[in-house]
DNA sequence: CACCAGGGCGCG
DNA sequence: AAAGCGCGCCCTGGTG
């Protein structure tokens, strides 16, 4: 450490100050550098030599000049295993500032969120990287702050995106300007006839343009929802960036089409049309607010899907990807709701979200030429299931309102009696503990309490924090060896408050005036490539997820939950389930002999599987019992150990399965299939070897934590490299099955659509009399993906669609495969099933 | 009041 | 020695 730093700031006696000085390797360590640094950089904790080593090459390599700088931490004791708590934080927060002092830095980098904290007294890395604050109690000293190295070398998705930020800060500290592309030279306030004209007529002409909208209201389905501005920046033929940026005021105060801003988006609609690439960043956000309001045009880029295909670990916000990919600097503004603020700062930061857009477009239009499959994939699967779900998400899947209320009203008398019940057990208030303030049934302090303390019952498991666990499983058992009422009202009441708080609430909350429920489907939310469904986006401004809808992948199977959904009066529900898709695919990446036998035979694994399980002849294996040597397929399929094993049998089947034979069991499950075990090792090697994995449809999986020193991180990355080549292949078919179905159901003018996907089943609401022609065609497409011609991908394994039709979701009839492939039967199926209204 | 991590549980 | 994978939402209790 630096002499002159240590002498004026170190406490000679030696500090006690934090919880590590006690056994602290190091106490009080102080700056190490040049002690007239003009930048500080401030970590969390003191640095290891080797780990001080490579900061200072990240450092140079941004362009630092390594001599000009220190480097201190906010906490300044070293300790092994002993992480510094907020408390020692604070202790020591009187020798930074002592080092300020004397150091008198013009800048100090803040790395990773608690030296973002110290110094700023802000929270949230993520959300303040890259801004300028000043630091707390000596505000001549700016702060500027950035995620902390060990974050990126967890996660190298996000080392891309850090050294952009320490560029930028070393611009921003040398006081030095962005290159002239990187910013337009002016941006065009389109708020006059002229100007909206002249950008029609630019629209006639340029090749291209990415878009923004910003909007006010949650909902673009709810009546006060209304599109503050619009922005596009444009290019031409042969340009390699944006050239022009365009923004158009509209219902902003002080916008002069704020009472004719419908009027004006529907003059400029058609001219949206005309150029060949449209581009935005999540650009199904804009889409459904632009349809709603009559403006109706498709994307052909979409930043934020080609970002996550090449990198699935990546923070994805247009902010993040434009420092990363073309190091910007930030343009937010730190304001609640846009329509509050002033016309121009709107237009200023509208129009710069298209320019970072189109300056990112054409970087990542590149990187993705340069990867054949990925590139089909954006093309065949990206880009149009972008528009698939714009529609799917505005059109929202009808529930039966009156039904919903009823069952609604049942949840909470339940819930109302448990309670009471439960309330005539509480022990009186004078005996309960310090901790315990209120009754509480949920997993509490009073409930922990009055289980393990007062009732003396026995605990068995233990979370993190130590707290005993509550979990179903546990308390089930618990209830079983210590009969009491009151784990059997807990026990009861947790489904039902589930239920209520979890579903019918929600439900009754966010079902719009057509008695339709909307979702948010997020194409970047996995890492395998998957589908997540939500309450909604996030906003951009203020972080908040708007409340639009709910999880539709999450409705409960009990068809008291599951059944409120379906179809409208006079419309079918149709669900499409592939059928064991994940075994399927594992049998071909495997290339797994038995498996694939089987399949071709047309036998049912998970059958053969609940068989084993019980000890039953297929007649007398129930559907409940199929389902749980489902778990168990999956569980050895994906590295299940036996212990797993030993609990999984115990808590779905109810049967004790000692040491030896969860092992036999689990032998016995890769000595039938032989090829697996190979599969497995080849899917470690690899991951070992290139620190990633990939699907047969070129989609990656990247694996850092392969190379942890950690045997329980490696254990885990060897799993998800098994794992995700298989998830991804199946997702990826079922959404490409989805587009294709979409494209085919709007090229024969039929109005059957889908309503939403769950992974590996999609489903749909149909007229009844499109019923015949539709429910063969989706079945088709679903097992008919042209994975030979567009990925040259031969499938030696049959695929197969499951279809149900009914009126709700999860209440529907199964249709026999032979008999949906042959109209006649079909028809008269149909009709044997009270589908009348069948085309002639 | 806002934010966070962890527990618990719904789905595939 | 020990190890299913992938999600989102609600709640609790702690902190600033």
């Amino acid at each position: 450490m630096n002499p002159v730093v240590r002498d004026a700031v170190r406490d000679p006696i030696g500090c006690t100050d934090c919880s590590l000085s006690a056994d602290g390797l190091d106490n009080c360590i102080t700056a190490e550098g040049n002690e007239n640094a003009d930048l500080l950089v401030l970590t969390r904790l003191p640095l290891t030599p080797r780990n001080r080593a490579e900061l200072l090459t990240y450092l140079s390599d941004a362009g630092f000049d390594t001599k000009t700088i220190a480097i201190t931490a906010v906490s300044k004791c070293s300790s092994f295993g002993a992480d510094a708590s907020k408390a020692d934080i604070k202790a020591c927060r009187r020798h930074l500032e002592a080092e300020i002092d004397v150091i008198k830095p013009t800048w100090v980098l803040a790395l990773g969120s608690e030296a973002l904290l110290t110094a700023t007294g802000r929270s949230g890395i993520m959300k303040y990287r890259g801004q300028i604050f000043d630091f707390k109690d000596r505000p001549h000293v700016k702060v500027v702050a950035t995620i902390s190295p060990s974050m990126v070398f967890r996660n190298p998705g996000l080392r891309g995106g850090f050294i952009a930020d320490l560029s930028y800060i070393n611009r921003l500290s040398r006081g030095e300007k962005l290159s002239d592309a990187l910013v337009p030279k002016r941006i065009a306030s389109v708020v006059s006839k002229r100007g909206l004209q002249a950008l029609a007529d630019e629209l006639k002409v340029c090749e291209g343009y990415a878009f923004d909208i910003e909007t006010t209201g949650f909902d673009e389905f709810k009546p006060d929802g209304r599109i503050i501005s619009l922005a596009l920046s444009t290019w031409r033929k042969g340009d390699t960036g944006p050239r022009d940026c365009w923004v158009i005021p509209l219902y902003h105060p002080e916008s002069p089409w704020r009472t004719r801003w419908r009027e004006v988006l529907e003059r400029i609609a058609p001219f949206l049309r005309m150029p060949k690439k449209r581009v935005a960043h999540n650009g199904k956000f804009d889409l459904r607010w632009l349809r709603h309001f009559g403006a109706r045009f498709s994307l052909t880029f979409d930043t934020m899907l080609a970002a996550h295909l090449l990198n699935e670990n990546r923070p994805k916000s247009l902010e993040s990807l434009s420092r990363e990919l073309v190091g910007v600097e930030p343009w937010k503004i730190d304001n609640k709701t846009l329509i509050d603020e002033r016309l121009v700062k709107v237009v200023k930061y509208n129009g710069m979200d298209t320019w970072n857009t189109a300056l990112i477009y054409f970087v990542l239009r590149r990187q993705l030429m340069e990867q054949r499959k990925l590139a089909v994939l954006f093309q065949r699967m990206s880009v149009p299931a972008s528009e698939v779900f714009t529609d799917i998400e505005r059109r929202g899947i009808f529930c039966d309102v009156p039904l919903l209320d009823e069952r609604a009203h049942i949840v909470k008398q339940e819930l109302k009696a448990i309670d009471s019940g439960l309330m005539e057990w509480v022990p009186p208030r004078d005996e309960w503990p310090k901790n315990v303030k209120a009754v509480n049934f949920n997993a509490s302090n009073f409930a922990r309490w009055w289980i393990f303390d007062w009732l003396e019952l026995p605990i068995t498991k233990r979370g993190k924090g130590g707290a005993p666990s509550m979990a179903e499983g546990i308390m089930s058992k618990l209830a079983q060896d210590h009969p009491h009422k009151v784990l059997d009202l807990l026990l009861e009441r947790v489904k039902w408050n589930k239920y209520d708080t979890s579903f019918f609430a929600p439900y009754q909350e966010l079902v719009d005036e057509n008695d339709r429920i909307h979702t948010t489907f997020k194409l970047t939310g996995t890492v395998t490539g998957r589908l997540s469904s939500g309450k909604g986006d996030q906003d951009k401004v203020t972080g908040r997820v708007q409340n639009r809808g709910v999880n539709l992948q999450q409705v409960p199977r009990d068809p008291f939950v599951r059944g409120l959904f379906g179809a409208a009066p006079g419309w079918a529900f149709i669900e499409c389930d592939y059928s064991q898709i994940e075994l399927r695919v594992a049998a071909f990446v495997a290339n797994e002999p038995t498996m694939k036998y089987l399949y071709n035979s047309g036998k049912d694994i998970h059958m053969t599987m609940a068989m084993r399980m019980t000890g039953k002849p297929e007649s007398e294996v129930t559907k409940e019992e199929r389902k749980k040597a489902k778990a168990v397929n999956f569980g050895f399929l994906y590295g299940m150990g036996w212990l797993k094993f030993i609990s999984t049998a115990w808590e779905n089947y109810g049967v004790v399965v000692t040491e030896e034979e969860a092992k036999a069991f689990r032998k016995a499950f890769f000595d039938e299939f032989p090829m697996l075990m190979k599969w497995h090792s080849r899917q470690r090697m690899m991951a070992h070897k290139y620190g990633r994995v990939e699907s047969p449809l070129g989609r990656a999986r990247h694996l850092p934590d392969i190379h942890s020193s950690d045997h329980k991180v490696v254990a885990e990355a060897e799993r998800q490299a098994i794992n995700s080549p298989v998830q991804s292949f199946a997702s990826d078919m079922a959404v490409m099955a989805l587009v294709r179905i979409d494209e085919e159901l709007k090229r024969r003018g039929l109005r059957a659509r889908s309503v939403g996907t769950v992974h590996d089943a999609i489903n749909f609401e149909c007229p009844e009399e499109e019923l015949e022609e539709v429910v063969p065609l989706i079945k088709w497409h679903m097992e008919n993906v042209p994975l030979e011609e567009w990925f040259g991908v031969h499938l030696d394994i049959p695929i197969v669609g499951d279809c149900k039709i009914g009126r709700r979701w999860g209440g529907a009839d199964e249709v026999e495969n032979e008999i949906v492939t042959n109209p006649a039967k079909f028809g008269q199926w149909l009709k044997e099933h009270g589908y009348d209204a069948v085309a002639a």
